[in-house]
DNA sequence: GCCGTTTTCGGCCCGACTGTTTTCAGTCG
């Protein structure tokens, strides 16, 4: 038997999916090998556990023609009937399906006709002129698959949901001050349901008469819109100044909750919705939910889950893992709000590379409404953002004694975050370590160990008695720095056996831990701890980030530090 | 290839837009 990962799976089974495209198969076969490998890389199924003990088919979604596949992928080490699919391929023919505006049926001609192999061969037949010439293309479509070509090759391929957010927000605003037809006006799409990474924006607007609105020269003049992709009645989508698209969808008041149901998504939750819809009898579209021809009058999308006989289910969890089962039977968590929060534990002050002293952060805490922070600069390893030595924790004990009179109703925690070095060991021995009421372990340098050394690394770090906290556990910069190579399973274990806390770290910087990765951390009943890593109290507001990573967990009040009780953060910090 | 509170066979979500057609195939979400 050989090894392979959920995610090594997924993709080869999503690879299969591509050539299977290409060469013309089933359609219907192709949808499930596309439907299976995204069950495969979804959740914390042990795909490989699963395949050594014959038991794939109790994974709803796989049979036995797919079982068989994955099975003899473990068995062979690879994956046959794909690899006799790539023969009959040129190497690097797929990637012509990454260019949008080219599907399989385009590519086939393409490789039939003109012969080409290749986006490079592409290219130059683009600029020849030779794609006119095929039957049914024209120069229209030439143009604009040279087009897409180019953008693919220097293209945006997403940005973040910070990003994302406020690019949204900004549109909405305009659109709203130079349009007076605009009755509603929302943004939908995965920024709706708080994905970290955002591939495109998504905004839906209700408007009196669909025939008859200006919406098209409305967007056409948005700051931020730098030219028109494509232009309908109810559809038009734009690129944005920075090579983003923008899908504007508009439709008309009484349809609006089952449009913003179904521009939502996830498409795999609304195809669920559809089949059941289906099974009552009923036709659901993005115009309304229909019995024959009569569309039921819904006000709100909770009505027309309420007619599907569902509760009504929060966007961050409309992914198809389990939602829908649990709204059938009313076991749909109670997500967690950023009113809940009532402290941040991770935190740096002008002691090491914040930008205020502690008293200042303590004021704009307070004006958050929080009860409690923890100060937790670098440790002195840190050169390059001015490590404290044990002389200057000391020195910082003292002030926040001193702050601690002056704020006696607000807990000030003496906090660290510890770099973990290369060996596991802690940059503070434990005499100076079991002064600190919260000790935060991260990782600062030596990303590149090997999965095994990295992981040996932090679970020596979360054995270490005074560590309550592992922070931005797996290392990301979103766009700068790949997450360490970890056994995460391995991490959640050690943390839930020494009941260490593992952080989400809001900050956009990093988004660590990332959503799926925290609810396999719930599902094993370890807690987490949302904290900013501020370094100026303005970024205490990167909180609501790690709120909408924890809600896409399914995490409840109870499952977050940071909703306790002053009192309750003693006692786990253990505070006197 | 998968699935079943009518089914082990016969279905499989649904619609918008484009380009090149003259009624539609391809692509996308």
């Amino acid at each position: 038997m050989h090894s392979f990962s959920n995610k090594e799976i997924s993709e080869i089974l999503s690879e299969y999916t591509d050539l299977m495209k290409i060469m013309g198969e089933n359609k219907y076969r192709i949808r499930a090998y596309d439907n299976a490998s995204r069950i495969v890389s979804d959740r914390s199924i042990d795909i490989e556990k699963l395949a050594k003990e014959d038991r794939l088919e109790e994974i709803k979604g796989i049979g036995q023609g797919i079982a068989k596949t994955i099975k003899d992928i473990f068995i062979d080490g690879y994956c046959q009937p794909l690899d006799e699919l790539k023969k009959e391929l040129p190497p690097g023919f797929e990637d012509l399906l990454n260019i949008p505006g080219l599907g399989p049926k385009t590519a086939q001609k393409f490789l039939d006709e003109l012969d080409i192999k290749n986006i490079e061969e592409l290219k130059k037949a683009l600029k020849n002129q030779e794609i006119r010439k095929l039957k049914g293309m024209g120069t229209k479509t030439e143009k604009n698959l040279l087009e897409a070509l180019l953008d693919y090759e220097d293209y945006v391929s997403y940005i973040n949901l910070n990003k994302a957010l406020s690019t949204s927000e900004s549109l909405i605003k305009e659109i709203k001050e130079k349009s007076d037809q605009i009755l509603e006006i929302e943004t939908a799409g995965s920024i709706r349901r708080k994905k970290i990474k955002i591939g495109d924006i998504d905004i839906l607007m209700a408007v009196k008469d669909k025939k008859e609105h200006s919406l098209l020269k409305v967007i056409r003049s948005l700051d931020l819109i730098e030219d028109i992709l494509l232009k309908g009645d109810t559809k038009i989508s734009a690129r944005t100044t920075e090579g983003l698209q923008v899908d504007f969808r508009i439709v008309n008041s009484q349809e609006y909750p089952a449009a913003l149901l179904y521009f939502t998504g996830s498409k795999y939750h609304n195809v669920k919705l559809r089949q059941i819809a289906n099974k009552l009898g009923y036709k659901l579209n993005e115009y309304g939910l229909f019995d024959e021809d009569k569309r039921l009058n819904t006000a709100s999308e909770t009505e027309i889950y309420k007619l599907l006989d569902l509760k009504y289910i929060e966007p961050e969890i409309r992914e198809d893992q389990g939602e829908i089962e649990a709204a059938r039977q009313d076991k749909l968590p109670d997500l967690i709000n950023l009113k809940d929060i009532k402290g941040d534990f991770h935190l740096h002050s002008n002691y090491s590379d914040g930008a205020l002293t502690i008293e200042e952060m303590i004021k704009a805490a307070l004006e958050r409404g929080y009860h409690s922070l923890a100060i937790t600069d670098h440790s002195q390893s840190l050169k390059i953002a001015n490590g404290l030595s044990e002389d200057r924790v000391k020195k910082q004990w003292l002030e926040i004694e001193e702050l601690r009179e002056k704020y006696p109703d607000f807990l000030i925690l003496k906090g660290i975050e510890v770099n973990i070095k290369k060996d596991g060991s802690l940059d503070y021995g434990n005499n100076l370590l079991k002064g600190f009421d919260v000790v935060i372990g991260s990782v600062h340098d030596n990303f590149n160990l090997s999965r095994q050394a990295m992981t040996n690394r932090i679970i020596k770090a979360i054995e270490n008695e005074y560590i309550d906290i592992i922070g931005h556990p797996t290392g990301r910069m979103l766009g700068q720095r790949k997450p360490y190579n970890l056994d995460f399973s391995k991490i959640i274990e050690a943390a839930k056996k020494n009941n260490v806390l593992l952080e989400i770290n809001a900050s956009p910087a990093r988004f660590d831990l990332n959503d799926k990765m925290a609810r396999d951390t719930l599902d094993s009943n370890v807690k987490l701890i949302i904290n900013t890593d501020a370094h100026h109290s303005e970024q205490y507001a990167y909180m609501r980030y790690g709120i909408y990573i924890a809600r896409r967990a399914w995490a409840e009040k109870e499952d977050i530090v940071n909703t306790s009780s002053q009192k309750e953060i003693k006692k786990l910090f253990g505070v006197k």
